[in-house]
DNA sequence: ATTATCTATAGATCTATAGATAATGC
DNA sequence: ATTATCTATAGATCTATAGATAATGC
């Protein structure tokens, strides 16, 4: 029995992270949550008795707990060179359901109540935010990147995983890894020409600046 | 006579794009905005007959109007050099109160009809990401600019600098502009470590991929 | 007895409409 | 006459509570 409470629950947090993530906080009703579920509104306060706040919690802890495995074993799994790290939590994010908790940590949260709003934002904090952060550290430890704000580049990282999110709902738009490898090789590498590809004219004033 | 009413309707326009752009269509009644007016909620019917939907709509055209102002100045004022073209646009966003115009296309518009959506898509296509978009072809065709995805090059920066408005948010934080100067030198030059800095061990690796 | 659902409904909003009121400008 | 507001309220939701019902497992 233990086995069918989790089972229900969790489908119900499944369709409430789809609705949720797709749509906000706001705009999404607990009937909009039961309807999918085929099940009547009321029926979900079986599950979450503290209502719809309650259940927007539980999904997004649920959320950060499953992230927070998949960005530290992509990290652990590259131990040593970043780009390899960056490469597998964008597969990572692939692999996911739209994330898009960007967007939902500052409109979403605002909805809550300050003790609920006050934990997510820790909890998204140390789920994803952190390990990323002191991947990018390492890396400048290593001499493998120049020195910059790492809390900007865990930002900057998150931010494009997240907007990638948005960018393969346009028409046309390439498979989600090929926009990965770009991001991360901007990120990297830089758009300017510069090495071999790069002309004796074009190179002084490629570092000029 | 039109003088006040331009005014007032303005001003109306005014609270509804700070209150919206903060919290979004969804999580902001008539009865907020009304309230920080300072008018009854019914008033507002006086300014906007089409309810909250056209208010929203006139809102976000004219945000839509005055960022395409904006970005196009400051991409006409630096022809020929991509760098200068970006910090300028950032410039303009920083001046602007924050944009979050990415997470709104989203969730936001997904609230609206499917005539008025379309028709705010198509306008902040035009406005905001199609100038962004062709300043990255031009510094291509110029040669400063290795050859990727013009959609992916302004979808990033434009989602970056939506980004700023977030992370500005954040204690501790360095001012925008200088997390501004940060990003576009970390998508023009890259992170790794190169040129005078970069010892010859490191050099045979940077180049390797 | 426990699990998971249901029906019915109270109470609180929220949008939108109808029509009144007050101030300003011709 | 026009502009900009107001009061009052209908109608539609939405959240949450109370208590009933059906199925499963001991």
């Amino acid at each position: 029995m233990e086995q069918e409470v989790r089972d229900s629950t969790q489908r119900v947090l499944d369709v409430a992270e789809t609705l949720f993530m797709d749509r906000g906080y706001n705009a999404i009703t607990l009937r909009d949550i039961a309807d999918e579920l085929g099940i009547k509104q009321a029926s979900l306060y079986y599950h979450f008795p503290g209502g719809k706040e309650q259940l927007f919690q539980a999904m997004a802890e649920r959320m950060f707990e499953r992230h927070h495995q998949g960005i530290t074993a992509a990290i652990a799994a590259n131990e040593g060179d970043l780009r390899s790290q960056l490469r597998d939590i964008a597969a990572w994010f692939s692999s996911q359901r739209p994330v898009k908790f960007m967007g939902m940590l500052h409109a979403d949260l605002a909805a809550l109540s300050p003790e609920h709003k006050e934990e997510l934002a820790q909890k998204a904090h140390s789920a994803m935010f952190r390990p990323l952060r002191q991947c990018f550290v390492e890396a400048q430890a290593r001499g493998e990147i120049r020195a910059m704000h790492p809390d900007l580049l865990a930002g900057c990282f998150l931010w494009l995983m997240d907007g990638l999110s948005y960018g393969e709902t346009r028409a046309g738009a390439p498979p989600r890894q090929a926009m990965a490898d770009d991001i991360i090789s901007m990120m990297l590498d830089g758009l300017l020409l510069r090495s071999s590809e790069i002309s004796a004219a074009q190179r002084t004033w490629v570092f000029q600046s």
